[in-house]
RNA sequence: UGGGGCGUAGCCAAGCGGUAAGGCAGCGGAUUUUGAUUCCGCCAUUCGGAGGUUCGAUUCCUCCCGCCCCAGCCA
């Protein structure tokens, strides 16, 4: 999907936001000054193309990419594709995508794959140095050999063997001669040091897999840990950023580097972004599509990059938030407000205002002509004045906000009530003069009376009403579907359970409200798919790919934010 | 329990020995043809706790408490 240029993002007249300091930012500086990489800034963004990218993803990339920018630097896009059965092409193209619209363009793009080669002479030369060895025990055998939190591992009865003995075994693993599972290469580290991940780590293993870019060329496949510290060297990286569970591999990733005598990459870790009434396990997400909870990757409801670029979400929103939600190494969780506040400060400024009504309630204004269109003068962006003004039909038959109307007023509500004259937006004062009810008691018409000397919203004697509201005019109405939707999850913490629950237990029943007889104002037929608009007084909306010509979907993206929904809560209201 | 990491307001987060930035949320008030936006004001005598060093400690030291990560042939 591709998304219009239909907003005019006005060019930006002030500095840029002075950027938070950071460690990370800290450390550059640092070593640009001791000239530690003879002033040169390189990184990377290394994602296993195993699933779609998310917000949480969004935060490394802003700091892989943009940090590197901040210095003059360069970043590759590197697909850490070492594990064949997790990953499909299918994501590398939906990452290459996601990135390029986040606002990011590599230097190189690079695969781990690329390296399996290399990789390979050096496992060779490790095993010559005696510094790896092929190991014939079980993945359960290694599993009780590793010893515990307090226990030392015990060394495998194989470790010893001959170097010529394991650089035969290695080459024939290579050479497909072995079942999956049967041996691996292992490095010969410490078995008793306090750090698992130097407990003889395992570098290569056997699978007999089909890779998505090699094919069926390697019947063994390197472990992270034999590649990622080595792929950074190869590409000169100089700060390799990984999030805070990498903290205890730095140790090894070092480790390969001074043994392979290797460009010196340097790991440093962050903390992940975490954001209430959401998940960013992979893992799980994958579980929401396949058991069809959402309706894919991209469901608007999804904390996927794509999800959001559906939901109506800008790219530059997202780096905002970002930014603003810091980086640091300390396990939080950021209030999914916060997010919010960002995408509507964002669209307020760029989005072009629009009516519609989402819950129709027809009104009569029934001393307005039979049959008499008028053409009424609406801005279509307050906050820009470039976007111009555009012609709104006004007609006797409207539609108004079922909220907007209450027969019965709660305390210090100030919209349209019986007796009540309020302002119908770039139209007429309105007075209402009468309900007509159906069986249930419910209203299904209001009728009043307009004041032809407001025409445009204005009373030449200045008299004041207490609201304005929004309207369509019936006649000239676009029918539409408005998908409202709600927090994918009901708990802060998703995976806050019951004994026994499934974190899908935490789905909010109420995610997804499909409005299918909303009412739009005519502009609004054919809108171009991916458009954002702010429908006056409800919140930011954007066209979904589903639009039909003559019948738009929308997705609210954000609701405004709503002082009344507040007071209304508080008196115990609805 | 061994190792690693982290504790500053409801949330995120600066601070690096000289007397607590900023953002979000919240609460007041002004402007408003969106109960929006914008604007203005308020919101930590205190930095997980207890000791110590110092003229002076959120910053240094010691001990304690709490939370997160690690025992995949996942990344």
């Amino acid at each position: 999907m591709t998304l219009p240029n239909t907003e005019a993002r006005p060019a930006a007249d002030t500095a840029p936001e002075p950027r938070p300091s950071n460690f990370i930012r800290d450390r550059f500086i640092e070593d640009l000054k001791t000239n530690k990489y003879d002033g040169r800034i390189q990184t990377r963004f290394p994602p296993e193309p195993n699933g779609y990218l998310h917000i949480g993803h969004a935060k490394a990339i802003c700091l892989d990419f943009g940090l590197a920018d901040e210095f003059g630097g360069h970043t590759n896009l590197r697909f850490d594709d070492t594990n064949p059965e997790k990953e499909d092409t299918e994501y590398v193209d939906s990452i290459k995508q996601d990135v390029q619209w986040l606002g990011f363009h590599w230097d190189g793009l690079y695969y781990a794959s690329d390296y399996f080669d290399q990789l390979y002479e050096w496992a060779i030369k490790l095993i010559k140095d005696g510094k790896a060895y092929v190991d014939d025990l079980s993945a359960d055998e290694i599993r009780k050999h590793r010893g515990t939190l307090t226990e030392p591992g015990k060394n495998s009865p194989y470790r010893d063997r001959p170097v010529e003995e394991s650089l035969n075994l290695f080459e024939r693993m290579r050479a497909g001669e072995f079942p999956d599972g049967s041996r691996v290469l292992r490095a010969k580290i410490d078995m008793a040091s306090p750090n698992f991940n130097m407990r003889d780590p395992v570098m290569y293993r056997i699978l007999h897999a089909e890779h998505h870019r090699t094919g069926n060329k390697w019947p063994i496949y390197p472990m992270y840990d034999f590649a990622h510290g080595q792929s950074d060297s190869l590409e000169k990286v100089t700060h390799s950023m990984c999030s805070l569970e990498f903290a205890d591999h730095q140790p090894l990733y070092n480790w390969f580097i001074k043994e392979l005598g290797i460009f010196p990459s340097q790991q440093i870790e962050f903390d992940r972004l975490s954001l209430t009434y959401t998940m960013m396990s992979k893992r799980k997400l994958r579980q929401l599509v396949e058991e069809g909870r959402v309706k894919g990757w991209d469901d608007p409801r999804m904390p996927t990059l794509s999800g959001l670029r559906r939901r109506g979400y800008t790219p530059e929103a997202i780096r905002n938030f970002v930014t603003a939600a810091g980086v640091s190494r300390t396990n939080g969780v950021v209030e999914l407000a916060m997010l919010e506040h960002f995408v509507r400060e964002d669209l307020n400024k760029l989005s072009l205002r629009v009516m519609a009504v989402l819950n129709p309630l027809k009104v009569v204004i029934v001393n307005y002509p039979e049959g008499q269109t008028e053409e009424m003068d609406a801005i279509n962006n307050p906050e820009d004045e470039s976007a111009g003004t555009r012609k709104i039909p006004f007609s006797r038959e409207l539609y108004i906000e079922q909220d907007d109307f209450r027969e019965v007023p709660p305390p210090k509500y100030f919209r349209l009530t019986p007796g009540r004259e309020v302002r119908l937006r770039y139209g007429y004062f309105v007075t209402c003069t009468s309900v007509v009810k159906n069986d249930k008691g419910e209203p299904i018409e209001v009728h009043c009376t307009y004041d032809p000397a407001s025409r445009g919203g204005n009373s030449p004697d200045g008299r004041k009403v207490k609201s304005t509201i929004h309207w369509v005019s019936a006649a000239h109405a676009v029918d539409a579907e408005v998908r409202v939707y709600d927090n994918l999850f009901s708990k802060e913490n998703p995976d806050d359970l019951e004994e026994g629950q499934d974190f899908t237990a935490n789905l909010n029943p109420h995610s997804l409200e499909v409005i299918s007889n909303a009412k739009l104002e005519p502009s609004l037929a054919n809108p171009v798919v991916g458009a954002r608009y702010q429908f006056e007084r409800l919140g930011y909306f954007a066209v979904d790919p589903d639009s039909k010509p003559g019948k738009p979907v929308f997705n609210r993206t954000v609701a405004l934010k709503d002082t009344w929904a507040k007071v209304e809560k508080k008196q115990g209201g609805k």
